[in-house]
DNA sequence: TTATTGTAGATTGGATCCAATATTGATAGG
DNA sequence: CCTATCAATATTGGATCCAATCTACAATAA
């Protein structure tokens, strides 16, 4: 009983209103593990999770499928799943690919891209700059870069970046809820913005890539714990 | 009956005798769409595949969840699962993105090869030169590349490349089957692996960004029909 | 005491049944 | 002849049941 309260959060979630039972568990499930709700390591047993969103286990099975998939989830056969972890190494390469690939993206998206779109990422970028708690952080950072990548019309790269977003957002917040290491992001958010209204996509791209390999090194100064 | 004979080629595939059902669903069915076999729009009916693989619908659920959450397959809700098209869009983000992460991944891979490795790629390397059918081309080709790539031990980045891999191959061996356009990618073979021998990184990174470029260039004209 | 084995409980994997929805074809009206 | 509506069928989504496997703990023997 209280032997795994870790799950406590879906309380009185029901699924009997809208879309698929099995899109809303997994769309639940993976926002809670983004945002750190579900801590690594965290079973996540059928029965106990269809009684939390009352439905039966299929659906339940279904989602586990699905974050699986998407590297939310490690499961082993008949044993169950947990949340999974994930190794320093990994979060440097999925920074290192940000960077590769933020920087590709913002060298075609500067061009396309419209007043009113920079007026939003600039919305966003005082958002940011005045955002307390650490999911307003990453929610505004996100928002951020969305909108200047949206006039990149690179769909395939913006999945594959959201994914890495995905499975990294909770380390982001970890770190974010102890340092305020946000000051330096700060000050490159604004200087994005200025290089895009003055439409220098390669500024703006190298300045991307730069912004994205400092993230790096402060998350991973903050993370010397264990590797797995 | 002979409404939708496409999947005639699971015929006698039984479930009771290795892991799971679902996962022997899962990669049965992954190969089928990653070769062509099943092409793009056939339809994937629940109940026709439970005959086929002689087991109840639940594993074929599954694996059509999880074919969905890898982009190879697209489901409406109460409609079905199709195998998924690829726009012309897509495919050349696809190789774009290829062609910069592997890149990346050579300069780091070629300060770390092994005599056996740069063997056992210059061995595909005949292979592939040799090959006679379109899946022996791709095969061989995915093997040479990742003969390279594991040096790097970038495991998040071929994970990715992987995905590019599977959802274009059908696309590749299609334009194989046509034009023999091998001709040159030999040629960049042979001269990446005498690069790798002489430990020059950058220049093999370069070689293989290039020759990523190229096989794009030559399968866009080969795929000048829909865009979808 | 310690290691081993066996049994009971918990947990996942798969099968079958029912519910919800879409598609198709027939029928009636214009 | 064409169109619209409605019933019949096909197909997917979800619930419940059973099977397979793992885990924990106790009993027994060295």
């Amino acid at each position: 009983m209280a032997k795994s309260d870790s799950l406590h959060h879906f309380q009185g979630i029901d699924v009997s209103q809208a879309g698929s039972a099995s899109s809303i568990v997994f769309e639940t499930l993976k926002q809670a593990i983004i945002t750190g709700e579900l801590k690594d390591g965290t079973p996540l047993k059928q029965e106990e999770l269809a009684k939390k969103f009352s439905t039966s286990r299929i659906p339940i099975r279904e989602s586990i499928n699905r974050l699986e998939q998407e590297g939310l989830v490690k499961t082993i056969r008949y044993k169950g799943a947990v949340v999974a972890s994930i190794s320093l190494k990994e979060v440097e390469e999925m920074f290192d690919l940000r960077a590769l690939m933020e920087r590709e993206v913002m060298l075609k998206a500067v061009p396309n891209l419209t007043d009113d779109q920079i007026d939003e990422a600039e919305k966003y970028c005082h958002e940011f700059a005045s955002a307390q708690t650490s999911g307003d952080w990453t929610d505004t950072n996100r928002k951020l870069h969305h909108a200047l990548f949206q006039a990149s019309d690179m769909t395939f790269h913006l999945s594959v970046l959201n994914t890495i977003y995905d499975r990294t957002e909770r380390y982001l917040r970890a770190q974010l809820s102890f340092s305020n290491g946000a000051d330096r992001a700060v000050e490159e958010h604004h200087t994005l913005i200025e290089l895009c209204r003055a439409r220098d996509a390669a500024g703006a791209a190298e300045l991307m890539f730069q912004h994205v390999k400092h993230a790096k090194r402060s998350l991973l100064e903050f993370l010397p714990q264990d590797s797995e």
